[in-house]
RNA sequence: UGGGAUGUAGCCAAGGGGUAAGGCACGGGACUUUGACUCCCGCAUUCGAAGGUUCAAAUCCUUCCAUCCCAG
C-alpha cells in the first residue's frame, strides 16, 4: 500500500483531495506547513480525524521568511511585481513536503491543486508544432500511450521519463501557473487528485465525504496579509517608502505618489488622477522614483524577455516554438514564440501585442494543456 | 480702473423655462491562492450668492461675489 503525505490547509480542496486519496487505497498522512501562524489548523486536524489521518505540522516560519518575504520585499524595492506564490509552492511548499516525505519514508507528496501531473516518456515538443496526434495535449487519463496518471504510477523517476504537468480538467479553476516552478523531482513525487474535478465536483464531493470543511471559502490574496493590504506590510517590515511625482511619458507631472510598492505596471486605480479618461500605469521608473501613466493603447507590447525560466516539458526549447503564453495568473493566453537563450534566459514574440506584461510577474507557456514552462517577466524588449 | 468672458460634484462637462446626461476620479461589491485588469453598484433635493418674474428657473431679469483674458 503506497504512502502519501498530504500537505493540508485547513480547506476544502486539500480535504477532498485527502478524501480522494484515501478512498482510493492511500495511506494518508496530513501534514500542515506553519508559514506565518495565520494557518487554520484546527480545520486541517479536523478533517484529518474524520478521515482517519495523522496529524501534524511544521514550522517552516523561517523558511518561510528568508525565501518568499524577504523576495517579496526586495522584488518590491526593486520597482517589480513579485508573484509569492508561484516561488514558495517550489522553494517552500513542495520543498518542505518533500523532504518530510523523504524523512517519513512515504512514497508521493499531493496538494489541493487544479491541475494534472502525468509521468511520460521524453516527448518531442516539435511533434506538437506538426500537429502529431500522439503529442500528450490534454493529460487526461488514458491519453498517455501507456503511462499511467499520477495517481497510479509505480514507476515515478525512472529513466528517460519525464513529469509532465498540465492544465487541471476545471480551466476556470486550473492552478499549474503557480506550479510552473516545480522541479522535476517534486512533480515526479507529486499527486494532484483534483486535477480531473471541476470546483463544483470538489465542492459536491466535500459535502459527500461530510467534512467538515465544505462551506470554506475558497482561499485568497496573500496568506501572509490577513487584511490584504500588501503596501501597509512591507511598511511595518521596511518602513514608510519615498513619495515621487506620476508622470506621463513625455514628463508631465500628474500628481504624487507615496512610496513604487503601491503600484504595478497595468494599473488603473487609486492613480488619483482625473484626465477625462482612464490611465493606467505603464513604467514604474525606479532611478526617477516615479509612476509613468499612459493611455490604454500605450500598454502594449510585442515582445517580453523572461529569466529565471524552469522548464517543465523538456531540457530545452526547440527554436521559435509557438506556444501559448499566459503573462498572468487566470489571462487568457497569448500566441508567442520562444527563443531560448544564454543563461536562463528566454525571449518571446508575441503574434498579437500583449496588454502590460508588469515585471516580477511570471510568464507561463503552454502547448494547449500542456505546461511547457515559464520564467519571470523581466520586461521590454527594446 | 475701463472692455470682454466664465462660474453645474474632487476634475472635465451636457443642458438656454418643465423638474440635473456622460466621462474621469473616488467608495463599495463580484472575480482571485500574487499584484493588477475586468465587471456590477453607488456617487449634486441641487447648478457662485442673494433677490425678482413664472403654475414651474441651472435655464429669464436685477444686484453682488469670484476667476480668467485684453487694455492702461
Amino acid at each position: 500500500m503506497k504512502s502519501v503525505l498530504v500537505a493540508m490547509s485547513g480547506g476544502v480542496d486539500s480535504s477532498v483531495a485527502a478524501a480522494l486519496l484515501s478512498e482510493q487505497g492511500y495511506t494518508c498522512h496530513g501534514v500542515m506547513l506553519i508559514m506565518h501562524g495565520y494557518e487554520n489548523t484546527a480545520d486541517a486536524a479536523a478533517v484529518c480525524a474524520q478521515l482517519n489521518m495523522s496529524f501534524y505540522t511544521v514550522d517552516a516560519q523561517e523558511r518561510f521568511h528568508s525565501c518568499i518575504i524577504n523576495d517579496f520585499i526586495s522584488s518590491y524595492k526593486d520597482g517589480e511585481t513579485p508573484n509569492p506564490c508561484v516561488r514558495c509552492n517550489n522553494e517552500v511548499k513542495l520543498s518542505l513536503l518533500l523532504d518530510e516525505a523523504d524523512r517519513l519514508g512515504f512514497d508521493y507528496i499531493a496538494t489541493g491543486h487544479y491541475a494534472r501531473v502525468v509521468r511520460a516518456k521524453e516527448i518531442n515538443l516539435l511533434s506538437a508544432c506538426a500537429e502529431d496526434e500522439s503529442f500528450p495535449r490534454s493529460g487526461s487519463r488514458g491519453e498517455m500511450d501507456g503511462d499511467k496518471i499520477s495517481c497510479t504510477d509505480e514507476g515515478f523517476g525512472g529513466k528517460g521519463k519525464r513529469s509532465l504537468l498540465f492544465k487541471g480538467k476545471d480551466k476556470m479553476k486550473d492552478q499549474s501557473y503557480m506550479l510552473y516552478r516545480l522541479s522535476q523531482e517534486q512533480l515526479g513525487r507529486l499527486l494532484l487528485p483534483l486535477g480531473d474535478f471541476d470546483k463544483g465536483e470538489v465542492r459536491r464531493l466535500a459535502g459527500r465525504f461530510d467534512l467538515t470543511t465544505a462551506d470554506r471559502d475558497d482561499s485568497q490574496d496573500l496568506c501572509f496579509v490577513p487584511d490584504g493590504d500588501y503596501a501597509a506590510y512591507i511598511e511595518r517590515e521596511i518602513g514608510k517608502q519615498k513619495p515621487g511625482a506620476i508622470v506621463t511619458e513625455q514628463g508631465e507631472i500628474l500628481g504624487t505618489h507615496n512610496g513604487l510598492i503601491n503600484y504595478t505596471v497595468g494599473q488603473r486605480k487609486g492613480l488619483g488622477v482625473a484626465l477625462g479618461e482612464p490611465y493606467y500605469v505603464i513604467r514604474k521608473d525606479k532611478e526617477r522614483n516615479e509612476i509613468v501613466l499612459g493611455k490604454e493603447e500605450d500598454m502594449f507590447t510585442d515582445s517580453i524577455r523572461l529569466r529565471d525560466i524552469n522548464l517543465v516539458a523538456a531540457g530545452e526549447i526547440p527554436a521559435d516554438l509557438e506556444v501559448d503564453v499566459q503573462t498572468r495568473y487566470r489571462a487568457p493566453a497569448v500566441r508567442g514564440r520562444l527563443r531560448q537563450m544564454s543563461g536562463g534566459i528566454i525571449d518571446i514574440a508575441f503574434n498579437k501585442t500583449e496588454k502590460a506584461p508588469a515585471p516580477g510577474q511570471s510568464a507561463v507557456f503552454y502547448l494547449g494543456d500542456l505546461l511547457v514552462g515559464g520564467g519571470i517577466v523581466e520586461g521590454k524588449i527594446d
